[in-house]
DNA sequence: CAAACGATTTTCT
DNA sequence: GAAAATCGTTTGG
């Protein structure tokens, strides 16, 4: 499992960028399943337009973003799916990395029975909402500690080269200004599951 | 207290 | 390509 200290590193895009091919495990209901993660997005606090906390809101929602990095942001969009993110850097600096997509890895007829699903395609969790789906994580993981037994994020060795990753803008933030030109969205070159841009 | 809206996905045409 | 599904958070009166 990763330590502590790996979630307290100060810029939150450099973490983006090494969560790729780290293994997210989640250990809900008695399920054990895990996945290697292909996408990811950056967030950073009060001065990006496209994260929660911009303008430093500190509400009930956002809290935990507050809080020192190493626990899990999860929160619920359009009313129907839940997004996890993993909160970073320190105390009082509201940096959070969006968990975009994960190539399944254990457990995986537990999380085809969660989606409600018959065999394993990249539509099991080529998405930010149904990855959550698939390993079981709704708003009862808010602010959970990655570092327990629920959530946490492993290392197995996995080693990506830079030409096997790829950096863009990030999606749905067309709303934010400058900062959605922002190259703070990472994903592994070439893997199926990685999620395909809306709309297209 | 009421109303609008969003870091998405699925389905239908 | 367009639209619906659906609810907690935010914003305004």
């Amino acid at each position: 499992m990763l330590p502590e200290e790996f979630y307290h590193e100060q810029n939150v895009v450099k973490i983006a960028r090494s969560l790729l091919g780290k293994v997210l495990v989640s250990n809900i209901d008695d399920q054990y399943t895990s996945g290697i993660i292909v996408e990811t997005e950056a967030y950073s606090g009060q001065n990006d337009r496209a994260s929660h906390a911009f303008g430093d809101r500190n509400t009930n929602r956002t809290g935990v973003m507050y809080q020192p990095g190493g626990r899990a942001y999860v929160y619920l969009i359009y009313g129907m799916y839940h997004l996890l993110n993993v909160v970073t850097n320190v105390e009082g600096k509201p940096d959070a990395v969006l968990i975009r997509a994960i190539e399944p890895l254990d457990g995986i007829e537990h999380m085809l029975k969660r989606i409600k699903q018959q065999k394993l395609t990249p539509k099991l969790t080529n998405g930010p909402g149904k990855l959550t789906i698939a390993l079981g994580i709704n708003l009862e993981h808010y602010g959970v500690s990655l570092l327990g037994n629920f959530l946490c994020i492993e290392d197995r060795g996995i080693i990506l080269k830079d030409e096997q990753i790829a950096s863009g803008p990030r999606v749905g933030v067309e709303y934010a200004a400058e900062d959605a030109l922002r190259p703070w969205r990472f994903w592994v070159k070439n893997n199926p599951f990685v999620s395909k841009v809306r709309g297209k």
